[in-house]
DNA sequence: CTGTTAGCGCGTTCAC
DNA sequence: GTGAACGCGCTAACAG
């Protein structure tokens, strides 16, 4: 903590005063004559006074902070999010600390742990995949905690969420290829067992149903729940052949990472997107923008995402009620989709 | 900062000792019979107790908390260098408190100064576009420093860096080119006056004179200074075809997102690379190898410079003295540079 | 208006 | 081996 630094008493002993007389002053408070609150401050200020957080936290049984815990910080999704929690974080005064679980069960137990060690004021935890059984395990703390696309059931006291509509994003995919004129439309899907993985995939079936057409086993493709060691690339490259064997020419992927695994392998087919295939991703991450055709997807507003869940754990610290918040998706046309070969001239 | 929980203290009545019995035994004291230790410990265990971090802090003049400023956390090469940071961090029992400057002279002052008020044990600080003044306003603090991707000239007691070799990188993109037999070879830089930049197009400038070739002010293209507020990516684009018009047949991008947005605006005016054009950037970021063609490029070793970076740290709050740290970057061939088109036979 | 005192939770002498 | 007392830096309650 560097070398020892001035405290308030040093500056009540060079002016003459007590040491609550410099507090009271720093502070603002009425109860001190102008004169000597200014001249306490410009003191303060000669002396390279830094006020003691520690100190004060103690005291004021608040630490103006709040942890954060992501699956992976390298991952763009979960960058945006902490970069819109950290924007409003730091309008409010508040700090992040920031913890990272790889999508570990027993790290993010371990980072809430932590987090209640250092008596953060409130708790955001972002992590898609992690599995219900989490929230009955943090039953016994207290902490104002904000899930952010995470399932809860018992949502009491302290635990509240913001999440995205999965299944209205699902929806919107399909509900795009379905206006371009496809019938055929697949879904590549990962193997994560996730709440969101399944909403998608309801959203999917529920716009096909919706719109009357065909479904087909064939047409959904999800990898073994066991391999999640690989990323979602490669889940998108392994798993598209059999798509494209089964014969559709629309496929709405589970997310933009899988979708470019997908396109990648498109490549070393031969195949083009989006003439012999329309491909929709999810989350809209920079990356979709920038392949090569850029994804046409369902967008997540990962900042907005942050904003909103930091926004509503503020609302918790000043004691306030709040509604839990399903923030809806929306789509984004890009060049990755193309009407149906059926229906064109030469289709 | 929740509810009041137990301390020490409740458990000293419930066990009837004195609370400063409980502390010894619960930091495992030798001066604690192993009977009555044992027995306090089941009984923290039991009334779920959690030791409270700020007062320990207060006690040790210690936060085991390392403040780490960055440009953009949804930067994924800052978020990348974050993670290196964190992994080892947390390996040491250290917490990471995260702040964004988005660039702003200003915002960086701010998060100091809040890290400063907080103690943390150290400071990580990554912005390679900052300017070099910046050291001297900080000089008054006395908190391990830590600069990644900064030059320092007064390096003393607190300050300490860690870098890559950006001259180097520069060399290895151009003496690339070189090999692949292009002899008109630009560079496409940012107007920011960093000096990661100088040393990339000093690295340039080396090559060509090492190999012998020929040199051409139109073969630099740097915008203007001013232009701060608009992207890489839209640099690289709007940048290109002056490049293009100056005859080159390679070009060494600034870094990554430049290359993209140079690999876009060929798109557009149907310059294939890379048939008609090399391309390398500069960081390998995960983008570099998802669009097409994936991008001959530089690596920084992000995650790499993270870890280097908190070891150093490390190792300055055992109270040891450190050397500066130059990172060697190296190439990473892959798709986008080709042989020039003179050496091939349709050339 | 200002000074004195107590306490936030914990670690650490210094006595017994 | 254990308890009492002090201090970390600060805020707040109580006196004057």
């Amino acid at each position: 903590m560097s070398k020892r630094k001035i405290s308030i008493e040093d500056i009540a002993r060079q002016a003459g005063v007590s040491h609550s007389t410099v507090s009271r002053a720093l502070r603002d408070s009425p109860l001190i004559s102008s004169k000597v609150r200014e001249e306490i401050k410009k003191l303060a200020q000669e002396m390279n006074y830094v006020p003691n957080a520690i100190a004060q936290s103690l005291q004021n049984q608040r630490t103006y902070t709040v942890g954060v815990i992501v699956t992976s910080i390298a991952d763009p999704f979960f960058g945006e999010l902490v970069q819109g929690i950290e924007e409003v974080a730091k309008l409010a005064g508040l700090n992040v600390l920031l913890n990272a679980s790889h999508g570990d069960f027993e790290q993010e137990i371990a980072a809430i742990e932590n987090f209640h060690y250092r008596r953060v004021d409130g708790i955001l935890v972002a992590d898609s995949r992690v599995s219900k059984q989490y929230t009955k395990q943090l039953t016994q703390f207290t902490v104002p905690t904000v899930l952010i696309n995470i399932e809860t059931e018992d949502q009491g006291e302290t635990f509240h969420s913001v999440a995205i509509d999965d299944r209205l994003g699902g929806t919107l995919a399909v509900e795009h290829l379905i206006e371009l004129g496809h019938s055929a439309i697949g879904y590549l899907g990962v193997g994560d067992g996730s709440k969101a993985a399944q909403q998608r995939l309801e959203g999917y079936r529920m716009a096909l149903t919706q719109a009357g057409l065909p479904q087909n086993h064939n047409w959904v493709a999800i990898p073994e729940q066991d391999n999640q060691t690989i990323n979602d690339i490669d889940i998108g490259k392994k798993m598209l052949p059999q798509l494209i064997d089964a014969g559709v020419t629309g496929i709405f992927c589970y997310n933009d990472m899988v979708a470019v695994g997908a396109l990648l392998a498109c490549k070393e087919l031969n195949i083009s997107v989006p003439q012999d295939l329309s491909l929709v991703g999810f989350d809209n991450i920079a990356l979709s923008s920038y392949v090569t055709p850029p994804l046409t997807t369902v967008s997540q507003r990962m900042v907005e995402m942050g904003n909103a869940a930091m926004n509503m754990l503020l609302e918790l610290l000043e004691g306030k009620t709040v509604e839990n918040l399903l923030l809806s998706p929306f789509l984004v046309k890009r060049s990755s989709t193309n009407p149906s070969c059926v229906l064109l001239p030469w289709g």
